[in-house]
DNA sequence: GTGGTCTAGACCACG
DNA sequence: GTGGTCTAGACCACC
């Protein structure tokens, strides 16, 4: 199911790919992560990996983990919308700096954007 | 001479210098590049890192490469707008599709865009 | 029926709750803990957890297992104070060693204390 | 030099081992930490243990690491105060709680500890 | 040589 | 069965 970019440490897209997943709903506050065998095995992964994944989204407050009964995505209001910005934060921030080291000036920062959204209308 | 961003690979922020000085016009197709010793000086930096600067420029084309005479701009004038066009593109549309997923609007995306980039006035 | 800190092992917690209990007189030497299974009923709590628990407390020697009897707590009167002068002896000595490696002075460390006690109230 | 408590994880007394020799004065800010492989060959432990270890430092904003160049000690005034502030905190968060679990009073704590600090003297 | 990531596989703590 | 830690050893990115 998964293919992974091979100049994106695994454990971080595995991250964001439940934040993702979180956002679209496909995923529920109060619900249980796959367990790091099981999603392993899915996604063809040593468990170490998802277990370092799994990690990180509890040090973010993301999920809170039980031994011996799994992980839980954190039951709060405010978690999906704040997600949301962090993620959408990022992603402009690579954005900018791509586009800046290339030389574009705001402007036709904005303008390329435009075009490419025109585009794919 | 130059401070370097110690979160950002050394080389990568030599590469981008380069790229800006090129498009900027301050140095012309067909010119030679500093010689990696001198430039490693100049930058107080190691050769081994100027050296894989050099060797990236030359594999994205940007450069030629003449033994025992140096490093230099690539003639072909259009190359470079090009890549550069080539770059830029595909810097949008990775953008746009992680903001899509996270189910923005066209709307909002120029917005966060647009916020972003006063911020980092 | 009890609450449990999601932070602390529950078997751990069984383990205070029935200590609390012996030292508080609600047990007295010589009385039969429930049955594993009963207890485990009463705290919503899978039965290899209390059973953790009984055998940790009889590994101290706060209890004794007689098959198919049940768990009882040691007759031994004076044994269970001695076991927690023990164990309360250790706790300092740990605790000072640590504030002494990091040069807090005897007024120091009691001050800490003090204050930590404060907040906890 | 170092044997570790089998019952707390190794890269958390590694941890802490490196926070005390900083709040001593054996480390200094700005100082170089020993390679991963290096330290790890010293304390007879897998690379990967220590790497985890220097992590969490990271992490903490205690120490920085630049690829190639290994783990330098955060030049910050502020830095060993707090560190010191922080550990005392937990040594004294642990030290209550575990007395509490014995059933100690507040009044009888404060007094386990001055006979102690009194009997070392 | 130095840190960063990953795999493979083991053992332990917990429920 | 589930998460947490550890070892052994590999490969890559960077200086």
């Amino acid at each position: 199911m998964a293919d992974f970019d091979p100049n994106i440490p695994i454990y971080f897209q595995i991250i964001n790919a439940i934040k993702q997943k979180i956002v679209a709903g496909l995923i529920k506050p109060g619900e249980r992560l796959p367990s790091v065998r099981e999603y392993a095995e899915e996604l063809s992964v040593n468990p170490n990996t998802v277990q370092r994944a799994y990690q990180e989204l509890e040090r973010e407050g993301i999920t809170e983990t039980k031994r011996g009964m799994g992980s839980f995505i954190t039951e709060n209001e405010s978690l999906i919308p704040s997600i949301r910005k962090e993620m959408a934060k990022s992603l402009t921030r690579t954005f900018i700096k791509g586009m800046t080291a290339l030389s574009f000036t705001k402007q036709e920062i904005l303008q390329e954007l435009a075009n490419q959204l025109e585009e794919s209308k």
